[in-house]
DNA sequence: GTAGACGTTCGAGCGCGCTCTAAGTCAAGG
DNA sequence: CCTTGACTTAGAGCGCGCTCGAACGTCTAC
């Protein structure tokens, strides 16, 4: 028999390690971002290996601008069961779509960021 | 001698051809993002051809999510005049090195959502 | 001359995503 | 014992970027 016993650690190393701040673990907690994570005796907070890769997933959707509405429906549905894994597939897909409209967008954008250096550089020189 | 009557439209015209709102240009321009509007005989805003490039060249740089205090200090160092160019030209280039580290980002995230998304298509496969 | 569409100013309000405060519990160390 | 410090909760507050409301002015058409 394996005692799961699996790198309990605590907010504050969850924390460093997922660069989200204590105060935003509990929020994300809160509305229901991360499934009710397990407590020590002393009722404080124990983050394992399942829970800091969630914070993993969920870091890199927030930095390509998906919303926590739509954060919050991808876990609720992780935590209806298998047989919500269409929906959520379809949820990554709709979410890897809008990351590559982002990127096009960016590269035009630095396209003319680009020319408009150029010029600025090119004014400097001719005086 | 030319006139200077440079195609003026109004304030909805404007709108709609930036794709921001009436309100939104009011607010870009007490903040300080645009340079004061002209104004028709009876007071109304009329937006011109420069009004607009500068609109597109804002809304560029809103989507990269440059922080509106930057774009002030931007729409500020243009109105100081040529002699700030070179500060201009930096404030560009470090944008626009903001918008290649957002891209990296954001393909390396795209990866890491094509791997899920083909692991919930075996997941769908294997049933 | 009056309705209705469009414009003006000033200031308040809002949604998002945190961020922080207050007040309390508990454990270890001096 | 008492302090220190890491944790807990509930709830208030904040910065950003708009967004909207109220009250009023102006222009056009009927």
């Amino acid at each position: 028999m394996s005692t799961r016993t699996t790198t309990q650690i605590t907010i504050a190393q969850a924390a460093e390690r997922s660069g989200l701040s204590a105060h935003t673990l509990r929020y994300y907690e809160r509305i229901g971002l991360i499934h009710p994570v397990g407590r020590g005796e002393n009722g404080h907070r124990r983050y394992g290996r399942d829970d800091l890769e969630w914070l993993e997933l969920l870091t890199k959707l927030r930095t390509t601008d998906m919303p926590i509405r739509q954060m919050v429906q991808y876990a609720e549905l992780v935590r209806e069961g298998p047989h919500t894994a269409a929906r959520r597939r379809a949820m990554l897909e709709d979410h890897r779509d809008a990351v590559h409209a982002q990127m096009t967008a960016l590269e035009e954008i630095a396209a003319v960021l680009d020319h408009k250096i150029s010029m600025y550089t090119e004014m400097e020189n001719n005086t």
